[in-house]
DNA sequence: ACCGGTACTCTACAGCTGTAGAAGGAGGAC
DNA sequence: GTCCTCCTTCTACAGCTGTAGAGTACCGGT
């Protein structure tokens, strides 16, 4: 993907956070973009292309994020809720339109099956968590993995939505990351099951 | 609402599912009711007003479900996760447009204010849970309530999309059904916290 | 200077969408 | 019967969207 077509890209996800998958058009995309209309309906040809573009785009960002983040082990369960809890802020902060787009695709994803090879949702998530849980010494990994993977999609999703905010204190605030290593710690708490 | 206005809003909510919030036009309402063209355009005159008539029907067909269910309350957790993974089956099969037509309006309240009071998201599952927990003797049922809605919430967003369905067994089972007391058990026991 | 190619921009156009209002028609009051 | 009212259907039309193709500017090679 060009330099040119990732920027448009980026203003694509910008596009469907903010105005939502039918808000997504080739010249509201050029809008956002700040470039002369027609140059995202020659970079993505069809509608299609475009949808594509933004799911690769999701997929490539997260790839380089991981890449970013490394293999780091920390195997106590207090430590690792605080982990995940942090990356949870980012992405309900910093990265809220990223997950609203993400969020946008997979809904997506579900009348168009092509897209999910392309996003291969939570799949490196996934893998971590089941890692995790395996050098925590976890019996069934790959569906203890999972269900922390939900349970964890769930706490963000219901938090971004605006159902889960009411009463919860505003994110990005070190009250608001506290609460969710406590919601996080009760995930782990649930799917290690009942322990020594 | 309206008989007829219903019917409509439940062609909406299929349209909705399977073509996405894209699809949700007056005229793909009208051919998926099989009714004459210009006939949702009659009823909902503007497009707005459709999606409201949307959220409100989903609004009003969970009511009903609430209310033909009762108070039962079995306390046993074991038994609450039952009931618990039972409805999430329905909801993933019998009702998979419902709950996907759900998420999209979800998403969509994010960037319409004036949906989230219709739709009122989990208010009510979320009052349940919290009685419940209070019932079972949890010492913050409010913040309780919210992850556990948020946990099971993730369970069934994760199995519908696909992502989390990889491995699992096909909704409508009754292995699906006992794989998901499993993880909705997982759920109840994390948030009740450790346990005498 | 010329030329070929590549990257970008502009424009046309068919079809779809949102919205309004006119036309039709069944039924009830009188 | 006549009239009025409400429900339903039909039609028009402006604006938006998807898509294609022609036009234009830039750049490296010769």
């Amino acid at each position: 993907m060009t330099e040119r077509m990732a920027a448009l890209a980026d203003a694509a996800i910008h596009v469907v956070a903010t105005k939502g998958m039918r808000g997504l058009t080739h010249r509201a995309v050029d809008a956002q973009a700040g470039v002369p209309t027609g140059s995202t309906s020659a970079y993505f040809r069809t509608r299609k292309a475009l949808v594509e573009g933004v799911v690769q785009r999701l997929a490539d960002l997260d790839n380089a994020e991981v890449e970013e983040v490394g293999t780091t082990a920390p195997l106590d369960p207090d430590r690792l809720a605080e982990g995940i809890a942090h990356v949870l802020d980012q992405w309900m902060t910093t990265g809220r339109e990223r997950t609203l787009a993400r969020y946008a695709c997979l809904l997506e994803a579900t009348h168009h099956p092509e897209l999910r090879g392309i996003l291969a949702h939570g799949e490196r998530p996934r893998a971590q968590a089941k890692a995790m849980l395996a050098a925590a010494g976890a019996e069934d990994p790959e569906r203890q993995g999972r269900e922390l993977v939900a349970f964890v999609d769930g706490l963000l999703f219901d938090r971004l939505v605006g159902a889960g905010a009411l009463g919860a204190p505003t994110p990005g605030t070190p009250e608001s990351r506290a609460e969710l290593a406590q919601a996080v710690r009760a995930a782990l708490r649930g799917v290690l099951g009942p322990r020594p």
